[in-house]
DNA sequence: TAAAAAGGTAAACCAGGTTGTCTATCGATG
DNA sequence: CATCGATAGACAACCTGGTTTACCTTTTTA
């Protein structure tokens, strides 16, 4: 890192600037239509639940982080009605985390909104252009896992 | 966000695995050269201090968060000894944070560094793949500041 | 020159990560 | 069929790094 903030430094901050700003637009809007308290780690959480639900010890393990923080990730989603804990049929040990109706509804939305943003990216840069960067991003990233330890890694 | 992960959701996904993976990259050789404490987050703090240093009050200003978050965040580059705090000559309130000089060497070292995972993303997609990347996400990023309030963003 | 603004610090709190320990259950194996 | 290792979950203690509120000191300004 120069002064001068060479090309080097540059591009993993515009591809953090990037998603950064894709993000907070999808917030701004959830905000809008009724969801101003999910943050983006809700989406990662309630992605990693499935449609068939998870244990907690299994969304710890597809978010790589341990299964106390996706427990308590899983008390969040609970108290704001994302989530749901319902016995496991087939394990007493186990609780199974499901999705709620809103917590659907909630994926189903930035699903939307997630399209809205790249269609203006692809009206504003070209589809082709657009295009390019994904397929070269999924040539240099090892594979796009939504790891969620990034509390704990960034700081 | 539907359940085979679409376009429009694949790309934020895609750029943060994309800056996740330069920095991941970046500290695991900082860690191999001396550095195994430093996390992102002090590159960037170490940065927004500026090579005549900086109040923590403006450092907490640059990286959009507050000044007492800021504070901590000095005491903690402080106690890595990649900072330091001296008496502001000129206003009796301040006391001014400065780098020391591992904390330049920090930041020099992570220069190359970016340098180095560029020219390799160069060398793998060709030079104006790359080119055309940083050019289309500085179009649509309204502008590429290091906001340090990830924390408190992302959850 | 008094009031407002700004720097720094401290305390209380929250979110979300970690490790470690404990209990209950599952599953495989002797 | 009993036992034992692996696993789910809960709980506690701790760390980092944000937040807000409050207060003191110093500087700036009206």
């Amino acid at each position: 890192m120069t002064e001068t903030d060479g090309y080097g430094f540059e591009l993993p901050l515009l591809l953090f600037a990037g998603f950064r700003s894709i993000i907070d637009e999808l917030h701004a809007e959830l905000a809008r239509e009724g969801h101003p308290q999910a943050r983006p780690a809700h989406g990662f959480a309630l992605q990693a639940v499935g449609p068939q639900g998870a244990t907690a010890s299994e969304i710890g393990r597809r978010l790589g982080i341990s299964k106390q923080a996706a427990g308590k990730t899983v008390d969040r989603l609970e108290a704001l009605g994302y989530a749901a804990r319902v016995p496991d049929p087939r394990d007493a040990r186990g609780r199974l985390v499901v999705r709620t109706a809103r917590g659907t509804e909630l994926l189903a939305r930035s699903a939307e909104l997630f399209e809205q943003v790249r269609a203006r990216w692809a009206a504003e840069l070209g589809a082709d252009r657009v295009r390019a960067m994904e397929q070269d991003l999924r040539a240099m990233v090892p594979s796009p896992l939504f790891r969620l330890d990034v509390s704990g890694w960034l700081g």
